[in-house]
DNA sequence: CTATATTTGTGAACACTGTTCATTATTATA
DNA sequence: TATAATAATGAACAGTGTTCACAAATATAG
């Protein structure tokens, strides 16, 4: 078989991908159309469900590609070997991820879209955040082998942490702080989490 | 002026509210219609537009309500003297009213179509939102009064206390807990917030 | 090189959505 | 009772996700 054929369906694929995210960043998720996605690659509405079942399964699809792009971005953390310097590490490229990418961080963590593509066979597990979750968790356990974090249990930790930056990140991107007139509106992002840093300190 | 028109007028207003509310539990926001609305309360879809400028009111409305039951959820608290368990009760309440109003949870804190309502004039602020978080301030403050929190910024630590709590909500309600496989799924969130308030009490 | 299959793309159609508006029914006032 | 004001309707508009019969392009077989 000449590979022209699979080779240009993958072209295909790729190029909805792509016009979606940027159709994604420049006005919204909810404001862009499958005809929007198909009209701005020159192809026709219904010609995009040859390549994804549905409008959830490209949003299923870039969800994906977020945790790639995430995981790229934790890539600098090997560099610190101090478990927990690399955890507050963690949650601070966490924060930057979320405030550089929010369209992505909202369809990753936020979005429900994204997860009814897994509802058909409900047993299958939303496998991108188990495994970023154990990144984290392994993160916590190293912690633990140091000796920190005594009396701490290492999964319902690790949740907690997620949870903290997690908040601060979903807040911020739902406008849900710009609106509250915090004293230092611009910090209080970074702040707040330096107040999580110093806790976490204090179980050394 | 007879009072039976402005009467009837806040009735129906009334009436659509409640519908939509109830609407919005049974099949969630997104699948909720301005038709579904009007039709369940008997009135065509164009009358709804006479007591309420579009969906978008209809959201913040019922998101302000959100604030107000929250808020009354809250009053058990008063009898909390402890600030710090004060708090870590309201973290609890918080907890506990996002679980039992998951739709009404997330028009106030999560989805973005109630803050549309706010966007004409730009100027105006999230009162509900920023009261709600004064009284967790208040609090945290009290806590620093009694040497509570020492070398901690109230309102940089209070967003911190709210970030976590939120982080948690709204992770549970967007399913992004059950379809990780945690080693307690029905425990993961009562326990990670006892870990938050463990390293709370340390902070005495 | 032609004839047949197969893949790829189209555009109309369906059942929805939020919103507007002329028209009608109802109610209150003079 | 006649008039003015309010309340309610249903059609219309532009948009949505999705499906599907049909047409164009391409690949395969003889």
């Amino acid at each position: 078989m000449s590979p022209t054929l699979s080779d240009r369906k993958e072209d295909v694929a790729e190029a909805i991908l792509d016009a979606a995210m940027k159709l994604f960043v420049e006005k919204g998720v909810d404001k862009t159309s499958m005809r929007n996605i198909a009209g701005s690659i020159g192809y026709s509405a219904g010609n995009v469900y040859l390549y994804f079942k549905n409008k959830a399964e490209i949003l299923h699809t870039l969800h994906s590609r977020g945790f790639q792009k995430m995981r790229s971005s934790f890539d600098v953390l090997r560099m610190v070997s101090d478990p927990l310097e690399r955890m507050k590490a963690m949650g601070k490229a966490y924060l930057a991820f979320a405030a550089e990418n929010p369209q992505l961080y909202n369809l990753m963590f936020v979005s429900m879209a994204p997860m009814k593509h897994l509802d058909a066979d409900c047993s299958e597990n939303w496998t991108e955040g188990a495994t970023t979750f154990m990144t984290l968790k392994n993160t916590v356990e190293e912690c633990k082998q140091l000796g920190y974090f005594a009396g701490h249990d290492i999964e319902h930790m690790s949740f907690m942490v997620w949870s903290t930056v997690h908040g601060m990140a979903s807040l911020s991107n739902a406008q849900r702080i710009n609106r509250v007139k915090f004293e230092n509106p611009d910090q209080v992002l970074e702040k707040g989490y330096e107040e999580f840093c110093l806790m976490l300190d204090r179980l050394k």
